[in-house]
DNA sequence: TATTACATATTTGTATACAAAATACAATAC
DNA sequence: GTATTGTATTTTGTATACAAATATGTAATA
């Protein structure tokens, strides 16, 4: 059966889920026929979005032994941090530069529900979190930088749930983020986003020092 | 007929050079079945090799319709060089806090040939050029960033031989960066190889712009 | 002559078949 | 009991067949 829009692209998003929820597990080898009969297609278009996630770093090809879920080590995590703070900084430059009150209403938008509350639902607000930085790539409007942003899936892999400090850390450095993009400043941008991020990846590195030590 | 090691790789690479050359022309659609018999392959394998060249940015895949060897527009072209100067001014960036002999020994040694020399090989140096832009994102050791940095294939797509400027200009501003590592001072580093970047980027913006007013 | 409608040819997307490699497992030797 | 070999099974990589969609060309009409 052949639908109008490619079976890839369905089966691409079906699996990204399947990888979130836990229903694919770190370093599970993927057998193409189970998982192509689960689906209910053939190998051939899985194979297409199996190669989609390998381009994402979800999910690794070894020639003839077949394709696994990925696993990160604690080094690649904090590689992708490094990434991340290359990427988003430049992002947060760029938008300084366009100086956009429509920009800024967007980012703004992004944490306006938390602004001076008691409490604060870590799910919404870490929805929320990767929204805002997702967004912050997007507004630049640079496709090849968008392309070279995919670590977002990667983001809540790190944690449980996809928060690494507590709102209490992160929503004023966020609003220290827009503000210096709100006032056209694209050095104090670029410093603030990466401080922000630097701040989660030295808290992950300690981490993993305990970890080690124990 | 089946070989040990995968045959989308070697396509893949044939394909690769197939742009590269001219082989195959700016917004020339694939005919798979004709590039498969080409190449003496099926179809399967050269899909793999496409999808690859696809998340490389090299190929355009329009749904029911084809896949298209990318065309670059201005814009791209400049957006790709914000994403270098994001990329590469964070791996100077890491490898000035390394400081590390070996790296920077590797690092002078691209383009050592051509230290006080009267006449420099223009296609000899573009080599140098993109060997020790990649060597600088490889020596980071850091394989996520390396995975993002794919814009070295698009690199001398931009221009017929593969510089923007001329050795006398740049050769000069190389060694700053190196030194700058050498120095282990991160930022002097990604401030030296940002400036390098941007300056061929400006100069690209006013070709453009010469252009469109002709 | 330009435009639409239809028939035909191409080409993509998908499923499937099959060969070769990898893996699992049992039987044998040590 | 462990190691080793040989065999059966599974799984990947590739080719191929076929259906559905798109592109092409031709004739009929305005």
């Amino acid at each position: 059966m052949i639908q109008h829009t490619d079976l890839s692209q369905p089966i691409y998003i079906r699996l990204k889920e399947m990888i979130r929820n836990g229903e694919l597990k770190q370093g599970e080898k993927i057998i193409q026929e189970k998982i192509a009969e689960k689906l209910g297609v053939s190998r051939t278009p899985l194979m297409k979005a199996l190669l989609a996630l390998e381009n994402e770093y979800l999910v690794e090809s070894v020639p003839r032994r077949g394709m696994f879920i990925r696993s990160l080590d604690q080094k690649e995590i904090i590689d992708i941090y490094v990434c991340r703070e290359a990427i988003e900084g430049m992002a947060a430059r760029v938008l300084a530069i366009k100086k956009s009150p429509l920009i800024v209403k967007e980012l703004k938008d992004c944490f306006a529900p938390f602004i001076s509350q008691d409490y604060i639902d870590i799910d919404a607000y870490a929805k929320a979190d990767e929204n805002f930085h997702s967004l912050l790539i997007r507004l630049t409007n640079n496709a090849p930088l968008d392309k070279i942003y995919f670590f977002s899936n990667i983001h809540d892999k790190v944690t449980g749930h996809g928060l690494v400090r507590p709102p209490e850390d992160t929503l004023e450095e966020h609003f220290r983020i827009i503000n210096a993009i709100e006032a056209g400043d694209p050095a104090e941008a670029e410093k603030q986003i990466r401080l922000h991020i630097n701040k989660s990846k030295e808290l992950l590195i300690n981490q993993y020092n305990i970890d080690k030590s124990e």
